[in-house]
DNA sequence: CGACAACTTGACGGGCGTCAACCGGAGTGG
DNA sequence: CCACTCCGGTTGACGCCCGTCAAGTTGTCG
């Protein structure tokens, strides 16, 4: 599944699944200048409070973004895997509000800034693409509001692994029947606002569960339909009909 | 307070607080079609599932963002006043996931969204704007992750106050000194995650603090530092610094 | 084989939900 | 001018989901 010999493809592939890419916009996305790196457990890409220079685009592994309280506790708010473009925000606003750190051994690319908003300015196309994609970001960020505001701890859990799964196919990494999440007990609680304690019983109690197995960390979904009803999940949140242009 | 003889100036004004509006843009804005209307509490503006083809600029009162899970629960995933530009999503993905519900009986400037489009399509500066105002949105969307999934009930209710507080002042409406919520508690509970008994008491409890005092439904604010920092407020998220066009 | 991180388990407590009753003010109609 | 209604706010009793604390256990990597 290594696929680092890709460059900028697996962005161009995600902005193909939002709307129509020309075969130049294509090009000149995969144009880009950006330098391909591996990434270790843990490490973050950018912290609260930068002014980043480059944008991050996943192109293998996972990302994820997260703010802590005064009281030191961590709530993740989001995941990026493959094809996801990150800290959009140091185009455009200049600032980061978020850290973001990686999990397992990811690889990036790192685009500088300045380039990204010279083919913002110079190609609308491609604008309204990634501003598409911001859009979808905000409204994954709105149902992990209601996630965590008006579902328990079993309906949240189940809800993110629908999430992860589909989004992991959407990328093209595969089946959704097929999971591996390089993420502790602990880095999911922070994403699901429970203790790392209770996650553990959560997923003790899926045991249980005819729609699921679990095999260290990778998860089999045997029964799509049966998970998504058991989780809520309802994907219309992450798809994007195409617009009107 | 009433100001519907403006027009769209909220929009512009807003706008000039992310960046640089030039008087052209401005009139530009200034000239889209549109129709002001007054609602009354409890209507919606759009709902999950619909394809409107306008979007809607609050002028006067507040709206909610809210989705609704399988067991009917509601959670508000965000407020917009006056100079928020809901239902972007109308233009650029052509299909809103949320409810938009407003309170009080604000004022509204409906705008078709092609007309919207047009202005997008020919007018990149006013474009990028309107990508940081949706980035700004996505920002206080993750915060409220934050605030449901890491923080106690007082802390999500006086966050929730100071947010508002802060955004009215931006807006122009006044001090954060004085902040009049039109919403029940019923609806501050859907906000916070919590059911409105508990968020009853969490106001009761709130009768002991010295950072603020309760009025009815009118709130005054007594000492703003010691509030923020009871709450856990920092108003980071929702300004912008300037980008770096 | 020692060190360290992640996972597991148990006991206990508290914040918040649930259910149900009651209060109080604003509107409405006779 | 007074009943009636209704919505929102208030209060109490009770219980559960989940947090906290603390002690293992497992697994992995040197």
């Amino acid at each position: 599944m290594i696929r680092s010999e890709e460059g900028l493809r697996p962005l161009v592939a995600k902005l193909k699944r939002l709307g129509t890419v020309t075969a130049d916009d294509a090009a000149a996305i995969e144009r880009l200048p950006h330098t391909v790196k591996t990434l270790r457990h843990g490490d973050f890409i950018s912290k609260q409070g930068d002014e980043p220079a480059q944008c991050t685009l996943v192109l293998e592994g996972i990302a994820s973004r997260d703010r802590v309280s005064s009281t030191g506790a961590r709530q993740i708010s989001g995941f990026y895997i493959s094809g996801d473009l990150i800290d959009l925000n140091a185009v455009l606003v200049g600032c980061a509000h978020d850290n973001i750190q990686v999990f397992g051994s990811p690889t990036v690319a790192r685009i500088p800034a300045d380039a990204i908003a010279a083919l913002i300015a110079e190609r609308p196309a491609i604008a309204r693409l990634l501003w598409i994609d911001t859009l979808v970001d905000a409204s994954i960020a709105r149902e992990w509001t209601l996630n965590l505001g008006r579902r328990d701890a079993r309906m949240r859990l189940l809800h993110l692994i629908c999430e992860l799964a589909l989004r992991q196919e959407n990328a093209g990494l595969g089946s959704r029947e097929e999971v591996t999440l390089p993420l502790t007990q602990e880095q999911v609680s922070d994403a699901l606002g429970l203790t790392s304690v209770h996650v553990n019983r959560t997923i003790q109690s899926l045991r249980a569960d005819t729609s699921l197995e679990r095999d260290g960390r990778t998860i089999r979904i045997k029964n799509w339909q049966q998970l998504t009803r058991q989780a809520d999940f309802d994907d219309a949140y992450l798809r994007t009909r195409r617009g009107l242009v």
